[in-house]
DNA sequence: CTGAAAGCGCTTACAG
DNA sequence: CTGAAAGCGCTTACAG
């Protein structure tokens, strides 16, 4: 490894015989400066490989250009095209993001957010996490506009999210008019809305049609919460056994499956299965699972949206009202839930 | 919004009256100040929940401790599981991670790695992307040491991986021992050390078989390549068609999978299939995928470990050692490509 | 149009 | 043990 010194400013301006004022104003304002100095630097800038230094810029611009994006698990393909929705447009803004994952942990969700909190993120964009209010009140202590994905109770904050008490809901109601009585909801942590609203709008459809309806806690949003719920479902005595079974999410659903599978039961002849997001592997399960389908890159891209609207109002010192953004959710019916 | 100035040093410094050099030692080392100004300064730390401004740490510091994690495809669980066994690494030993998203596009990728070079992280760690030898040697040159992931041809860097040409030549080898004569190759891009091993493992087993093996090339290792490849391979005349398909990852596998039992193929009595990465939905497929296996935490987990050794040589004044660590896959069999 | 100077929020010798 | 000062790499008024 060479010794060579980092490169910086001052090595451009040098080169470039000028001072490192003007090198800053071909970067930043380059109609200001002469065409035939602006060559000689840029000239410069292009042997030397220099870049500037985004640390030192927004330190002495007192802000970044640099937006933290939290979901709480990257592996779950809804959150990955959520972050690619919201990436997309943050770009088209200019606007650098940087990924956190809580990895499905709590303890990992506060680190992310504090970690965005020390970078000095200019705004955070919350995907579907626990996100402890402490740690977002620090945020909004720090003055980084946060806007929630998937959280209705917006607060003190833009929003956007799907209306998850009727995504539970036409799941419920889809299970039911199958001729299902005896239902099951799975899924947790209940820290999440999402979790809570779900399975909320299943009670809500569940009592309208005074069907029974047990409510299965699992302790995270993933695969093996799926199969360690299909134990105990299976170990149930027959009566007792739920015959529709909505999950909270597409990655549980399909654990469920394979549990049922691995258990003899058939999908659908003996339980019927919905799951939640319509992941693309949710097609291509061992039975192709109905699910309630978000639009996922809208999602992201309408968080980013509002974020960039929230930060133009900041920086043009204007007033800012927080919006919330609501999309409907729509059931899409596969083989795990067809009538037999 | 309030109109509250953002916090720092000096804030603290006033609210328990010593100087912000104080303060900073209080932060980093707290054994050189008396206990009782110590719990002064931690107090008023506290009262005002402050939080040290890492741009400036880094700057001044000259090094951030933030690491920069490339991959192609997020969404890809391979990508995922690298992500935390390197992430889990890392943050044993204090550093910070920020995530980079290729989404599996060339040019997202330079833009990553430039992103990484703007921001100044200490170090990079490059899973499989196809790593376009100019923006790796920018990281080169900005003495941003560089970890690659899975690729053997490792030159003026740590590299790690495993055998994929082993990976590769086990998935064609089982596929001949089930009776296949006429087999496929379906991957891509070919810039992708991780493709290129893996068909040339799959062409040794054929050649030294005397079996045939159409490759197939596709523009990414995802689903949707998977899908447009199965188009390609259901219109070929019987008597071209390979009956044994090897996948260069499991997403093109399940791809594939469906679309041969669109076009009413069966698995795998008309065609047998096997994946590579043995993902979690791999075993939860339409038809349970055989899958070469690779240890996925480990890998990253190992590259963390490499980077970290790297700076700490660098840290003190060491002359580092490339390394290159070198796993070995293993074949998983399921019903995919069981004889029938 | 260009340069000199101040300062963003920190850390690090160096005095005292 | 504590403080004053210099400086990391930039941007931004302000002179000239």
């Amino acid at each position: 490894m060479s010794t060579q010194p980092r490169l910086s400013m001052r090595d451009v301006a040098e080169m470039a015989n000028v001072s490192i004022g003007t090198v800053s104003n071909v970067v930043n304002n380059p109609a200001r400066v002469l065409p035939a100095t602006r060559e000689r630097v840029l000239e410069a800038i292009r042997t030397l490989g220099w870049t500037p230094n985004q640390q030192a810029q927004a330190l002495r611009a007192g802000r970044s250009r640099t937006i933290g994006l939290a979901v709480m698990d990257v592996a779950n393909p809804f959150f990955a095209d959520l972050l690619r929705g919201a990436q997309a447009r943050l770009e088209e803004e200019g606007y650098g993001a940087t990924i956190g994952d809580a990895d499905n942990r709590p303890a990992r969700e506060e680190a992310v957010l504090r970690s965005f909190r020390d970078q000095r993120v200019r705004g955070v964009i919350l995907g579907p996490i626990a996100a402890l209010p402490r740690e977002v009140e620090a945020l909004h202590k720090a003055r980084i506009p946060t806007v929630l994905v998937d959280r209705a109770e917006g607060g003190d904050a833009c929003t956007v999210g799907v209306d998850d008490v009727a995504g539970g809901r036409i799941a419920a109601e889809h299970l039911i008019s199958q001729g299902h009585r005896s239902l099951a909801f799975v899924g947790g942590p209940t820290t999440l809305a999402q979790v809570r609203d779900r399975r909320e709008g299943a009670e809500q459809a569940a009592e309208a049609a005074e069907a029974n309806l047990l409510a299965v806690s699992v302790p995270s949003l993933d695969f093996t919460s799926g199969r360690s719920a299909a134990e105990h479902i299976t170990m149930l005595p027959v009566d007792e056994r739920p015959t529709g079974i909505f999950c909270a999410n597409d990655l549980i659903a399909i654990g469920m499956l394979q549990g049922l599978v691995a258990a003899g039961l058939r999908v659908p002849q003996d339980v019927a299965l919905v799951g939640y997001d319509d992941i693309d592997f949710a097609a291509a399960a061992t039975v192709p699972l109905s699910s309630v389908a978000q639009p996922r890159r809208e999602l992201g891209r309408s968080a980013a949206e509002l974020l960039i609207q929230e930060l133009a109002d900041i920086d043009g010192g204007l007033e800012h009202q927080h919006r919330t953004i609501t999309y409907t959710p729509s059931l899409v019916v596969r083989a795990s839930s067809a009538r037999v």
